[in-house]
DNA sequence: GTGCTGACAGATATTGAAATCTGTCAGCGC
DNA sequence: GCGCTGACAGATTTCAATATCTGTCAGCAC
């Protein structure tokens, strides 16, 4: 869609806001038409519909939730290091959104898994991060040969999902959070290593 | 209660039977004492409230489903074998409850839900399993002696919560879980052991 | 022409009255 | 006495009428 006199990034502005009053279940197309001035007809020659709309805004959120994380990933640490303070980063991003708004966190929440697909693009992303590290940590002859990066990243993804995955967001606000992560990494960094 | 003309025992079966055929949303106890064709009340004589009647149910179900770990905690292979066995077995067994009759797993998957204390109860006594095979593991000098066995077992079963997790049920129709498991389960292991 | 409006049809959500359920308990029948 | 019943109050759920929303599109305004 071009740029018109109501450009796109306004409609997703308007629609965060809206969403972050309302909630996602009151969220309307009407709602967002109504903030920016307009009918809601002309939400529609820039979205299809409403849930594109709401994807939009959703991987526009993804993308800022997780800024810092690529940086993190290519980081100059040696890659075990890197490792721990990419999980620990990804944990501590995720704990501060849930806690410092615990509403908007569950708005998000709602959103992220109305679009499946996106969900899964956003976890390969995050995957092949880990994939880098790993894959590095291989090179470097930190870790050990014997699973390819991508399926090692996959594992690792998977076993922290306790850290990353909103479902537990309610375990977040327990201090025992982040030595349980600690924990775990310790074990997941020696089960990667090249001899213990 | 001390058991009398209607027992405790009639009383679980018909509130089963009811929840499985109506669901957890719809079953009721006037449902449940009309199944077993007494008055609402008689069920309120053995059972305090609503969610108590429930709460047993769902507990009865919770040791039938997950009968046979116990066995395989204390069983004669080598403790890493027996880990791995393990959590195959604890994965298989939802697996295939959750594939057989998704309906009635949706229901107790509800039940569960519904109290908390039940589940942390049941984690606790699943976690003490593993934490039997490790602290073992450990004796034999298979296992790293760098954290007692309670704490590996919490970060184990937390790393694997793809594997038990209802939340994750719907992914365990995919073929490649139980590879997945597998893999997950060899970094584990490998962190695990002494000397890598 | 280009971008917006607002009326419209069908789908979805809200509302409030009626029905049902939960939990209690006085009293019935064995 | 002992176990059960069934009527009751308050809470919760259901259901159907009503209102709102989504998505479309012919036409207006610039």
């Amino acid at each position: 869609m071009a740029d018109t006199a109501l450009s796109t990034e306004q409609i997703l502005e308007a629609a965060e806001d809206v969403l972050r009053r309302f909630g996602p279940a009151k969220a309307t197309v009407v709602d967002v038409a109504r903030a920016l001035g307009v009918s809601h007809g002309t939400v529609y020659r820039h979205f299809p519909s409403k849930a594109a709309l709401r994807e939009a805004v959703t991987e526009r959120w993804l993308n800022r939730a997780h800024a810092a994380l690529p940086a993190v990933a290519t980081g100059p640490q040696a890659p075990d290091v890197r490792l721990r303070l990419w999980l620990r980063t990804l944990f501590e991003a995720k704990q501060h959104k849930a806690l410092d708004d615990p509403e908007l966190f569950a708005t998000y929440t709602v959103l992220v898994e109305e679009s499946s697909a996106l969900i899964g693009e956003h976890l390969s992303g995050l995957e092949a991060q880990l994939g880098l590290i790993i894959g590095e940590g291989q090179h470097e002859g930190v870790f050990a040969l014997d699973a390819d990066p991508l399926t090692l990243a996959h594992a690792v993804f998977q076993a922290t999902a306790h850290f990353h995955d909103p479902v537990y967001a309610p375990g977040w606000s327990d201090p025992r959070a982040a030595e349980d992560l600690s924990v775990l990494t310790d074990l997941l960094l020696r089960g990667l290593r090249v001899g213990g």
